[in-house]
DNA sequence: CGCCTAGTTGAGGTAAGTCAATTCACGTGG
DNA sequence: CCACGTGAATTGACTTACCTCAACTAGGCG
């Protein structure tokens, strides 16, 4: 009997593993114990080694990482239903830092209280970690914008994929969609300046394919767009449940 | 009794979760099915729908992605005792090709085979799937060395990674290691022209930092070398086993 | 009304790309 | 032993995509 909306998270792991009553009870309370943050507000900073994971609820997050000249690299965004700061688990300290790009609700774990749940439940820890090897998907893609594709497609396929993911959970659509992120997120997600991000919006304006202003992304084009940035949203397309 | 040296990919597992000697003996199956690819001939190739996963034993492989624009981007090089293709499982077809460098040797499973071991052996799906995750993390740095470090520096951070990750392994040392790459390997992989990456490959030389040279890289100046490129090996490394 | 942040536009500089030769290292067959 | 072929590395000349600096505009908001 099914008397509350599932969450983000839940409809995410579901479609690696087919979870258990018991294992979705689990989840549950793993989901409780819900906190928020401020935008601007670091959830974990670079080098932090008290480690604690996170499940984003409600909002957008950047993931980033600073260098040693003052710039920053934005790996991923995430949205609800994803992860926030698994692989720390696996170091001594954070590697990257985790911002709330708007105010944020997420659920708080320790690492040892996750670990404890994972062995305890071998088969959400497969759902988790699958799921976290689909997210490595999405940063491979970001790798080859970068190294590869010029501002403008890369500015294009970013849009595309934000586009896709957010469809995906039930907030936008293929012609337009909510987006909090300010040019300056752009750029350090796409490893431009700000300003020629700028340049690059006005020109997929003025070219009719995409329009980006005021928090909100209109598609003006979708297959024109699409052609143009080499997008193919197969890397963010899954399969049933591949354990039963 | 220990009758046979250890392997590469045991030793790799063994640094996330401890294994029982029936894990170990899983995997030893697991590892067997060998098999020999020449230099130059892909083991899977992008959009290749039959999900094999192979078990690196011998030898370098790339992984990367082909554009619609005829360039290439090399995600990540493999050494021995790392996965190929393991996030293919997850999707239709494979979204990357994975060529080899140098005559190779690798154990090839089944998808069907390995998500069958994966359900009776949690423990072991889990060492896999961490490793996995470690794996990302370099995936990461690559992201940042193309988003935001100059040419040089990128090339110097390749390297230099190159090195750690061939220590770890017992196949070099900080000072110098065997490398199979060509420039444009590099340059693939950087994001850079192969033109280029010569320029700054005799850059780094005259400056006395570091040779590539005749398959052979010898590091000259660590210290300045590292400072140079902002390395930090710290992602590289891990903590005792985190399942016991 | 003034302040603050984000966005916009222009001018000029530079890192890295492209095109085109040339050299080098190496096999291979005559 | 030499002529030849082939793929990689090297170097030069020129082009360009993107960066930096700097100024200005547009909106929110106390």
């Amino acid at each position: 009997m099914k008397n509350r909306t599932e969450t983000a998270l839940e409809r995410k792991l579901a479609a690696f593993v087919a979870l258990s009553a018991d294992e979705l009870g689990v989840l549950h309370k793993l989901h409780g114990n819900r906190r928020t943050f401020r935008a601007g507000t670091d959830l974990v900073y670079q080098g932090q080694r008290d480690q604690t994971v996170f499940i984003l609820a409600k909002g957008w997050v950047s993931s980033y990482k600073l260098l040693a000249t003052g710039t920053r690299q934005i790996v991923d965004f995430q949205i609800p239903g994803d992860f926030l700061g698994l692989r720390s688990i696996l170091l001594h300290a954070s590697d990257h830092g985790i911002e709330p790009i708007t105010d944020v609700e997420v659920s708080e774990i320790s690492a040892k209280e996750l670990l404890d749940i994972f062995s305890e439940n071998p088969r959400l820890a497969s759902a988790v970690l699958w799921a976290a090897s689909r997210d490595e998907a999405m940063v491979v893609e970001h790798l080859i914008d970068i190294g590869r594709r010029s501002a403008g497609e890369r500015t294009a396929h970013l849009i595309l994929e934000l586009g896709a993911r957010l469809t995906l959970v039930g907030k936008g659509s293929r012609a337009e969609f909510d987006c909090p992120l300010k040019q300056h997120h752009l750029a350090d997600a796409l490893g431009l300046s700000s300003i020629h991000v700028n340049r690059v919006l006005r020109r997929l304006r003025e070219d009719g394919m995409m329009t980006f202003r005021n928090n909100r992304v209109t598609i003006d084009d979708y297959e024109r767009l699409a052609a143009f940035a080499d997008f193919d949203a197969a890397y963010l397309d899954h399969e049933r449940p591949i354990l039963r």
